[in-house]
DNA sequence: GATTTTTCTGTTGTGCACATCATTGCAAGC
DNA sequence: GCTTGCAATGATGTGCACAACAGAAAAATC
């Protein structure tokens, strides 16, 4: 670890992740689609600041493949055609399994508990199913799910990945080119089956559990895109 | 692809990526050494522009790891303990193999030709070893390894992580902590052999090849800083 | 003499005014 | 009526002055 591990998080270095993990929530989410034009000034002022540090915050966003800016024309959400989102999701496969091989780290009651949780909620949402709650809950347990391993870089790399890759995924639920209800339950039945994995302790089927996962998703969307032209 | 694939590169992105790449370079190459401060006010009148842009180049640096700006002390070269380094390493053998795994491509004459031409290069330096020219042949050589996978996504990431570690593996070298004429020809060999299996078009090989050498180099680090203290 | 306080210096961070650029709509010319 | 040139508009990019901050040196105090 590095300087600024501080107690106190400097208060502007915590602003900036403040700021940048609710911009990526709101990119991931759709709040802001692929394609929508963020504007720096009513940004800025939405988090009360000038357009400099904010300008920094769109910068990162940036080079995290999910912003494009565009000089004299406006910063934009990038969107992502099945040619790269093919090839970036067999990365992801491969990073989804190596989260099981590269350091995984043994299951404690708290990490087994946060999925309890997690599973009860999928449950919860199968009754009423809700695409935005749905792409909530899939980002909470693609966060605990990186908890598995100890490696950060994995955790960092295998996150810049989801981000990029799963709105446009969740695209296609919230247009209903997907169904929400099966996609729910399939949902489910992935954290069930983690759950009892990580409860033995195999981190390592866990892990393939979700790949599986993952894959399948991905090919449901391809027939769904497809299917709708 | 997504918007700015411009035939003319827009001149001020254009020099933001040259900027960008004359530091990580020198980065790369130690003339920053890990722990080194950089001056903004200096660069930016280096490259003849004002602070502002030349933050946006640094900020982008720190969002790969390479740097770290404090508030009101400086901005520097981030240095690596032992323990992320091996973490890091243990991922990027995996990436490693994956470039012959994930979309490799067919080695044309074009490719085949840039490797004999980096070999040739590598002999010439065996005759005459040289720290610097060593780490500026390592470099040129990882890049057009990165050529041998169509996977964007694997590039960057490879990319990313080359940057952060083999500087660090580098400082040994010039250090002297590790032999360096020996680890020329250890290098030589690995062109060589990487060359040979490019030949009959065996990229998956190439890749294991290169994989075996990153393990390797990376212990003979460990041995070397191990026998320094 | 040691310690605490204060001042001073140099650095990164921020706000603001302006430059630069791309788009759009309008008007002049053909 | 169509095309072309151009001005107006609104966006991001840049430069500059200043604020906030950390560290070190100096001075005041005990």
């Amino acid at each position: 670890m590095n300087i600024a591990s501080n107690g106190f998080a400097g208060s502007a270095r915590d602003r900036f992740e403040r700021m940048h993990d609710e911009i990526r929530t709101r990119i991931c989410l759709l709040d802001y689609a692929p394609g929508a034009r963020l504007s720096e000034e009513i940004l800025a002022a939405e988090f009360g600041i000038s357009r400099t540090p904010l300008r920094r915050v769109l910068a990162r966003l940036e080079s995290e493949g999910l912003l494009q800016s565009v000089h004299g024309v406006g910063t934009f959400v990038t969107d992502v055609d099945i040619g790269e989102l093919v090839q970036t999701y067999r990365l992801r496969l491969e990073l989804a399994e190596m989260i099981g091989k590269l350091d995984p780290v043994v299951p404690s009651p708290a990490i087994i508990a946060e999925f309890e949780a997690l599973s009860e909620r999928a449950r919860a949402l199968l009754a009423a199913p809700d695409p935005r709650r749905f792409a909530e809950l899939n980002m909470e347990f693609f966060i605990a799910f990186l908890g598995l391993t100890a490696s950060e870089p994995l955790r960092e790399i295998s996150e810049r990945l989801y981000f990029q890759t799963t709105r446009i995924w969740l695209k296609s639920v919230f247009a209903s080119l997907i169904d929400l209800r099966d996609e729910v339950e399939v949902f489910r039945r992935e954290i069930s089956d983690v759950r009892r994995a990580l409860r033995i302790g195999d981190v390592h089927a866990a892990a393939l559990i979700h790949r599986a996962h993952i894959s399948m998703s991905f090919e449901r969307m391809r027939k769904g895109a497809g299917a709708s032209r």
